[in-house]
RNA sequence: GGUGGGUUCGUAUAACGGCUAGUACUCAAGAUUUUCAUUCUUGCAAUAGGAGUUCGAUUCUCCUACCCACUACCA
């Protein structure tokens, strides 16, 4: 008998969420969703010295925004579930509201003699760190070392009883077998052998403040509620040996891992951090962060792109369909995806491609919802028009924008009359050879402002009729209508704003 | 330093061990257009290096180089 699929995103409340997490966050979603099973969040606050306010909030609201809409573990309204319930049966969600359960886990490992209790100060860590260093070593607290140190295997077992009733910084460290070699699976890196003695016996439980660290509560959460597949970034590859032997220490069956390649700086080496890009001006933010300190960092959402082009993006960072298809709804990756197309390297970000994504769903889009976003920019603008002007407007100049934003910059002079020019085309353009078709344009306009708004004056044949220089002529209207050379058709912008509007606008630019 | 992972055009990626190494983004050129943009066409551009296995290697093995992660009482 299969188990149902489970599988959980358990993100750090250290801050906001950069764009490697939501992928991370996106492929679990897409994976369970695919397997018909359940997509879980748990809040791993276990270490209370880095806990940054705001930031589970933000984590919840920015997967929301992408559509990432975890089955257990977040309600309805986006609170972190503490409460059993059906729906919810693992509550509560959050790692240090579950601190009470870790203890028993990590002395059911004592007593097994798969862990140990360590009595070392950090002080005296340091200490034996700051030694290693000074001989070109490093220090690693293992089979090695246990064995001069202050802990349960070197005390005797009175003091040991004593410093566990007395003092209350002592910590549980795993006892990393010496001489094995961990045979593991990992679903995109397939097989990989470690040898135990490279490594260190890590804290698992630390009597201090009474909670676990990552390795222990993840494990002892992931068991209890019946995860299935792991899948979590690359940085937590060197730790699955030790989970592997956490998994047999205690017993149970494991979940099978996929650890998913990291997220690389667009340029340069390393992988993509907060700093790059205030530096080279994309968001790494789903959202907008303001930091407790005051400090404001970019979001995707707004600076203008399409939470479906943005997850579309991230999705087809590191993992392709096989395919020859890039555009896909939520609906078609989770019907397309699978963790063995996962690439296994590093992919580097690339901001030019996330502007094509939006671009091409800003196109997808209907003229009526694009006319909606529209008008919220142009009230932003202080400029308000009639929806169905809106979304003629839309129609028009949609292939010149990659943000709705655009629409307002491409074109401003939809709305409001140009206030000024520039100045080198009115040296090209208003010369003594066009101004005084100008002149009679403005009239001819006029005259065609009365009585049928219908149609548009069709003023390309009346300058050919005229025999007017075709490209000299327009090009000085075009200037007249829209402050410079460039822009949208002249008969797209007759037909909007009208031939009243235009005549009047090429008056002003001849007395300018 | 140690351990682990990785390496196909600038970027993202495709290629049962088998066509001229394909596609998209970017960039360049041309066509269209009254301008700009769009659109269309074309082009530039890659298997990190070296051995080995094989009739044949981007693909499998080994070595080297480079990159990344981890090496906390952080996740």
């Amino acid at each position: 008998m299969t188990r149902r699929t489970r599988v959980r995103f358990a993100p750090s409340p250290t801050g906001p969420l950069h764009m490697g997490g939501v992928r991370t966050a996106l492929y679990n979603y897409l994976y369970a969703k695919q397997k018909g099973g359940d997509f879980i969040i748990r809040i791993e606050d276990t270490d209370s010295h880095r806990f940054v306010p705001g930031a589970e909030q933000y984590i919840i609201e920015a997967l929301r925004w992408c559509g990432i809409i975890p089955d257990e573990g977040v309600d309805a309204e986006g609170h972190v579930v503490e409460e059993a319930s059906e729906r919810h049966p693992h509550a509560p969600y959050r790692q240090s509201q579950r601190r009470g359960i870790y203890r028993k886990y990590a002395e059911q490992l004592v007593q097994g003699g798969f862990a140990y209790y360590a009595f070392d100060s950090s002080e005296s860590l340091d200490a034996e760190r700051k030694a290693a260093e000074a001989k070109g070593q490093t220090f690693i607290y293992n089979w090695q070392t246990r064995g001069r140190l202050r802990n349960s295997l070197t005390l005797p077992v009175e003091e040991v009883a004593r410093l566990l009733e007395e003092t209350t910084d002592w910590t549980v460290r795993f006892k990393m077998p010496e001489g094995r070699v961990v045979e593991m699976d990992d679903i995109i890196r397939g097989h990989i052998s470690v040898d135990t003695a490279t490594l260190d016996d890590k804290v698992l439980w630390k009597r201090a403040d009474e909670l676990p660290t990552y390795h222990l509560a993840n494990i002892v959460d992931d068991h209890l509620m019946e995860i299935t597949e792991v899948i979590r970034g690359e940085e937590w590859l060197p730790s699955l040996p030790l989970h592997y032997l956490l998994y047999e220490a205690f017993g149970w069956e494991r979940p099978a891992f996929a650890h998913l390649p990291l997220l690389l700086k667009p340029v340069g080496n390393g992988k993509l951090s907060k700093r790059d890009g205030d530096k080279m001006g994309f968001p790494v933010f789903p959202l907008r962060w303001v930091s407790p300190e005051g400090e404001t960092s970019r979001g995707y959402r707004e600076d203008g792109y399409f939470p479906e082009a943005f997850v579309n993006m991230l999705a087809l960072l590191g993992w392709n369909p096989g395919t020859e298809q890039e555009i896909f709804s939520m609906a078609e990756l989770i019907e397309a995806f699978s963790l063995e197309k996962v690439g296994k390297s590093g992919a580097k970000f690339n901001p030019e491609k996330a502007k094509w994504f939006n671009r091409e769903y800003l196109r997808m889009k209907s003229d009526a919802e694009l006319a909606g976003l529209y008008s919220e920019v142009l009230a932003a603008h202080g400029v308000s028009a009639p929806p169905e002007y809106v979304e003629k407007v839309v129609g028009v100049i949609k292939d010149r924008a990659t943000f709705v934003e655009d629409f307002w910059t491409a074109a401003p002079y939809l709305f409001v009359a140009p206030s000024g020019f520039v100045e080198k085309d009115v040296a090209k353009f208003l010369t003594p050879e066009t101004t005084p078709c100008l002149t009679e344009v403005a009239d001819w306009l006029n005259s065609h402002s009365g009585p049928h708004p219908e149609s548009t004056p069709d003023i390309e044949s009346h300058v050919r009729d005229n025999g007017w220089p075709m490209g000299k002529v327009m090009n000085a209207i075009r200037l007249a209508l829209t402050g410079s050379a460039s822009g949208l058709g002249i008969h797209e912008i007759l037909s909007l704003i009208g031939p009243a509007e235009a005549s009047r606008r090429i008056s002003y630019l001849l007395n300018h």
